[in-house]
DNA sequence: GTCTATAACTGGATAGAC
DNA sequence: GTCTATCCAGTTATAGAC
């Protein structure tokens, strides 16, 4: 019986709710009620608000770096790796339109807050930077594979924040399909 | 003497306060020690936190238009006043590396608190659409020019959200030089 | 010993009366 | 402009349940 901790619940439901409500904005009631403990039972699995953001952004570093790694093992072309990134746009199309990028929406946050943990939330976004640059070298494009990896990484982060503002679906659509076409461009093969 | 009254500085102090800290974030107290009133005195001016939201919302939407108005009649072509637009994020670089973009970090802001004015919020981003629309028809672009418009704005959100997160001034300068090179191929004369 | 619930403390917030 | 009421956040202390 693989029994998920109160601990584990804790981080994934201050990961939804920090993407859904904004971390400075969500409180350790929110979290408490919505798993079902009490306010104070808190402090037996973590010392302070801080400590669980470090858990909720070390959580979401796992899960990228699990699905990178899937796309690695499943893929067999770069280009088709990177089509996978484009991808996650579509797959969380309905959280994206509510709330935005995940990854984009908290690195500004931190900012404004001008938090200690900023950078961490940073390094989630240098993850895929550093992911893509492998993938548009290994796709031949060694002198300009950073440019075109920050590219990807600005166009998508764009967009997502147009999407939620907007709420237009016929606009994303038309958006990814003018990502993979420019990616045509700059990769031929594969 | 034309001095300004306690009412504009409350939405002028206000209206950084949401920018660098955060709307959710910022207090009565942080605006109220800021201009130099008692907390009191607020409720004169503003019935809540809302109505500072509002006029603050309206304060900017009244300087986009200013701005575009200015661009309308001191410069000649549609291309150049692309490029103005452009030019903001050379302009307002170092506060876009500190805080992000206003329009785009505000909007989502108001999705995540799921805030009554939130559409308020994506009227400016909205103001600037309408008017790029007519700038690429001007242009002769009349097939895409809803299309070439999104594409701004996507692409120099993009580059915003990235370059307050990474805090990297060759990229940031790099993509501002590719949005124009772009320009230049969709806009031939002017 | 590990987990949980209750209660209480402290500070800061909105709000409003005077 | 001061002063107060009320509420809610993060945090801590304590004591009980498994």
């Amino acid at each position: 019986m693989n029994k998920i901790s109160t601990r584990e619940k804790i981080i994934k439901t201050a990961d939804q709710l920090f993407y859904e409500n904004g971390f400075d904005h969500t409180s350790f009631a929110d979290v408490a009620a919505k798993v079902g403990i009490s306010r104070g039972n808190f402090y037996h699995h973590f010392k302070s608000k801080d400590d669980i953001l470090k858990a909720v952004i070390e959580r979401r570093r796992k899960n990228t770096l699990d699905m990178i790694d899937e796309w690695e093992q499943n893929v067999g072309t770069p280009k088709g790796r990177i089509k996978c990134y484009i991808n996650i746009f579509i797959k969380n199309q309905s959280l994206i339109k509510d709330f935005g990028c995940p990854v984009g929406t908290l690195t500004n946050e931190m900012a404004k807050l001008n938090h200690a943990q900023a950078k961490d939330a940073v390094a989630i976004f240098m993850l895929f930077k550093d992911w893509l640059v492998v993938q548009f070298e290994r796709a031949g494009c060694n002198n300009n594979a950073a440019e075109l990896s920050m590219h990807v990484l600005s166009w998508s982060q764009g967009a997502a924040t147009l999407y939620n503002a907007f709420q237009d679906d016929e606009f994303l659509k038309n958006e990814l399909v003018q990502i993979n076409a420019w990616l045509d461009t700059q990769i031929k093969e594969g």
